[in-house]
DNA sequence: ACGATGCTACGGTCGCGGCCGAAGCGACGG
DNA sequence: CCGTCGCTTCGGCCGCGACCGTAGCATCGT
């Protein structure tokens, strides 16, 4: 069983600035370099090595080396989880006057929609779940969630593929989980059934990643497509 | 949003062995004095005193004063989930040779029972959860989970306080979430459902804390009252 | 009023760890 | 086969923060 020894080094290994801003960047699921890493952790790639070693030898990340270059990615969905969990309570955290340090283009942009890890963020993603909640499609309480049947019936009319073992007729119910949103203080769904959606929207061209950050673009056919499906419109 | 540094400073604030201690004694639930908790991290009293005001000006800790003591516990539920979200991580941590780093009467006792923030983990807790399970009361998945109708009845029969909104007729599913036991590495009830089963089983005398650590004592009463109300016998 | 107790504030010491420059190693490309 | 590129290892510098001793401030008991 974890000892506190374990749980400390964990902490310390989030709790260095380069390390967070690695972790943070890899919340999306993406695999990376060495060298990005470096660049968005505003560190020298010797430093970076350093903790790309440190936090794969603990187990946070894995590493897939390819040629010349090594992509590093979060080693588990667990991972992922842990760190929303920390996101979570530092947004919960008392930290007056920083409401003035928002706006700036791009942070307009993660605002309105973004990836968490694997699944949709954002305005976006508060509006897709409060959609499918207003339908009865959808179920949330601070500890769980789940999709009706209904639910499933319709995201799967919608083209969404959901996970095979909760697709059959067997189970009525799929689970998810809600994941507090950092900018809109509200749920949006994660988990299975988050993955699938977000995977569905980029599949068919609804939202389109944008360069270099965690937040997506949303295409004119996605506009469309949106308010179709789920009678969402931002804005 | 929840920038880097944030997220830095949060993991920082675990990262710090003496700090891990104080949380992780404080993942009971319970509220604990500064004295009490400069002993379980091993600092004098003047190191504690630091810490904690550190703890609880970034909102992780709440502080209750009451005559000249500082009663201390965990801000929020999220902050719980998040120091089990890292638990997690550093069970699933690779760590060669730890396995033998066990046995101990306490740390038998731990595993038998012992309470997780405010719900029951151990070998009782995951029990009691397979024994839900098994009479359709309860499903899990990776993400989530639910107590199905035939649940709530049969909880509430028993004499288990649900949450007053989730009693309502309106509602056919009561949520809870699933959290990965870190001695049985298999899933037992956290979340509302969690709360108020570990509540009814003190209530009742089943089980009571053994003094000084998380580990719960299983009475006589309880062995009874558990076998005939869940059907569990632990051996 | 007095001392005891629980906690906090201040100052000084010291060790851990993050950082970079230089150098080494392996993989690719011409 | 040699230059380039991506990454790692090593060595040394330096600053942050954990720690404790001393001292100060509240609260309680008698």
């Amino acid at each position: 069983m974890a000892s506190v020894s374990d749980i400390a080094e964990i902490g310390a290994l989030v709790g260095d600035p380069a390390r967070a801003g690695m972790l943070a960047s890899l919340l999306d699921g993406r695999a990376l370099t060495a060298a990005e890493l470096a660049r968005v952790a505003g560190v020298t790639p010797q430093t970076a090595s350093g903790h790309l070693a440190r936090l794969a030898a603990t187990g946070l990340l894995k590493v897939e080396k390819q040629g010349r270059h090594r992509y590093h990615r979060l080693a588990s969905p667990a991972v992922a989880q842990m760190l929303e969990g920390i996101m979570q309570v530092a947004a919960l955290a008392p930290r007056p006057g920083r409401a003035s340090v928002r706006v700036g283009p791009s942070d307009k942009a993660l605002r309105t929609a973004r990836t968490c890890y694997d699944h949709l963020a954002g305005r976006l993603g508060v509006a897709i779940a409060d959609a499918l909640i207003l339908a009865g499609h959808l179920e949330f309480s601070e500890d769980g969630g789940a999709l009706s049947a209904s639910g499933a019936a319709f995201l799967t009319e919608l083209g969404v593929d959901l996970p095979a073992a909760f697709g059959s007729a067997r189970r009525a119910r799929v689970f998810c989980r809600p994941c507090l949103d950092w900018s809109e203080r509200r749920p949006h769904v994660a988990g299975l059934v988050g993955r699938a959606i977000c995977h569905h929207c980029m599949e068919r061209g609804w939202v389109r990643r944008i360069a270099g950050t965690r937040a997506l673009e949303i295409t004119p056919k996605g506009v469309l497509g949106l308010r179709t499906a789920y009678g969402v419109g931002l804005n």
